[in-house]
DNA sequence: ACAAGATGTCCGAGCACTTGACATTCGGAG
DNA sequence: CTCCGAATGTCAAGTGCTCGGACATCTTGT
């Protein structure tokens, strides 16, 4: 089941990875070279291209991996409240502070090919949508379950796209956006609530 | 010069030891399973065999590398110690701890098939004393340059022997043992100083 | 227009692990 | 005493992955 075989093969992707993503940090998408992640990792160049296919490939590998760490980590924040609305703020202001300190993100944004890098964060920001709509979701049907699915499905949606909004287009402080959409959106809640139990 | 493949091979073996180690400290030599070791680190009974010869091999094996990591440890409370004595000291209360906290020289030294085992602690002690010895006399060397090599060599040669005495035989405590062993060969280091300044 | 550098593709050789079979040895049960 | 099971050790064929090199293609700067 887990031989040492799978274990390596794990290893090497990761190893691999970690090359492409410190490339793609210093200089971007354009300034990550295939050849370069093979020689950092000690492989040959086609050993790449039989792990992920191509260039676009290892950026997507890149992309999905660091989603998953992201993720973790806001669910994190996200479960340690057991208040929706106060899991909301905290979940929004630690994926706002997350993405401002990610230098993965912060290449994408601000790197010049962003005609295929942000192509990325756009699919990759539908990926986040949707599993951080389900885990969103989820956190709130167990504590509210008097709230509507389809209102708490779209006070979700509403509080991503405005997340997401501030991580493309940095403003005020995490904590300040968190504060404004938690006093936001409580009322909706507070009264779908209200009027289902 | 240090590719994937050769630091996979570096890994591979170093689960093969633990998983080996593990069974030796458990059961004694008798109790190791060369299947059992294949198993453990998700790898076919064959490659243990390529990779160690055979049942000696592995114990070799193991024997070896903690040895060296005994060595280290010793080592570096030698080096934390100016003076010679101190060194001297130290450097046995430390080998001392480390032989009774060990689980490995505690089965090799109770387990019944020592007919194989003790005859592998025989000969890793002469490794062990040799080594040791270097490392010793290059110390002494270099704080107390007046002392003969010979004279030094021979101190060390005593102490070494003495050391692993009581590793074989276990006496009073390390800090005891240190303690003694370190009045009684001071004075001999201490006066061939003084005759060649 | 040309040269340089990078991506992407193909293929043959080599290496290490796997799998299965078999001989051999040892210790215990009948 | 003999037989059987378990474990060691050995061998050969099969397999998967990597390596190294060659080549076509595309972009970029000169």
């Amino acid at each position: 089941m887990d031989s040492f075989a799978d274990r390596t093969k794990r290893r090497l992707r990761d190893e691999l990875l970690d090359a492409a993503q410190d490339a793609i940090e210093t200089g971007g998408y354009d300034g990550l070279r295939m050849a370069e992640v093979a020689r950092r990792t000690g492989v040959s160049r086609q050993t790449v291209y039989n792990e992920f296919g191509g260039k676009w490939g290892v950026l997507e590998a890149v992309a999905a991996r660091e989603t998953e760490r992201f993720l973790l980590d806001v669910n994190a924040a996200l479960a340690e409240q057991s208040d929706p609305i106060d899991g909301l703020r905290a979940a929004v202001e630690r994926a706002l502070t997350l993405a401002g300190a990610n230098p993965l993100i912060k290449a994408a944004l601000s790197q010049p090919g962003s005609d295929q890098a942000s192509q990325l964060l756009t699919t990759r920001g539908q990926q986040v949508l949707e599993l951080a709509q389900l885990r969103l979701d989820a956190h709130v049907r167990e504590h509210w379950p008097e709230v509507p699915a389809e209102d708490a499905t779209n006070c979700v949606d509403v509080a991503l796209r405005v997340v997401i909004s501030h991580i493309v287009t940095p403003g005020p402080p995490p904590a300040v956006v968190a504060a404004q959409l938690a006093r936001v959106l409580s009322p909706f809640l507070a009264e779908s609530r209200r009027l289902h139990v």
